[in-house]
DNA sequence: GCATTGACTAGGG
DNA sequence: GCCCTAGCCAATG
């Protein structure tokens, strides 16, 4: 288990439910603003309910992918109240946490972290 | 240790 | 807004 790999979990389930982060923001978070694409990688391997992979979507509200079960990825969101169309969350800007958090939050989220 | 892969993203047309 | 391209990082074989 990589230390990289331990704060991206971290992340993930400090989302709070109905409220969702991108995989850009859970990567900035992380500490590596430009691992996106290795979060992913994260993820497809971390799909225990322990964290809520569901949370985390794709740029500009796009659903991103949930195993071999994306319908179910989207059943979930639904249910913690967000609007959700066919691949798309609606109201993204509204419900998206990173910009949510305010900046001291995260400040304080990283100094913790950071050692 | 190199090459490939992926639940990605930003930018240009 | 959609499609294509290039760039990026960690995990895997």
């Amino acid at each position: 288990m990589s230390d990289f790999r331990r704060r991206v979990l971290a992340v993930v389930r400090r989302i709070p439910p109905g409220r969702v982060a991108t995989y850009g923001d859970v990567a900035d978070w992380a500490g590596r603003p430009r691992a996106w694409r290795a979060v992913g990688n994260i993820m497809r391997e971390c799909h225990e309910p322990a964290t809520p992979c569901h949370r985390v979507v794709g740029a500009g509200g796009a659903l991103g992918g949930y195993g071999g079960n994306p319908q179910l990825k989207r059943e979930l969101l639904r249910a913690e109240g967000l609007q959700v169309g066919i691949a798309r969350i609606r109201r993204f800007r509204d419900v998206r946490w990173a910009t949510k958090v305010s900046k001291e939050a995260s400040r304080k989220w990283k100094v913790e972290t950071e050692k």
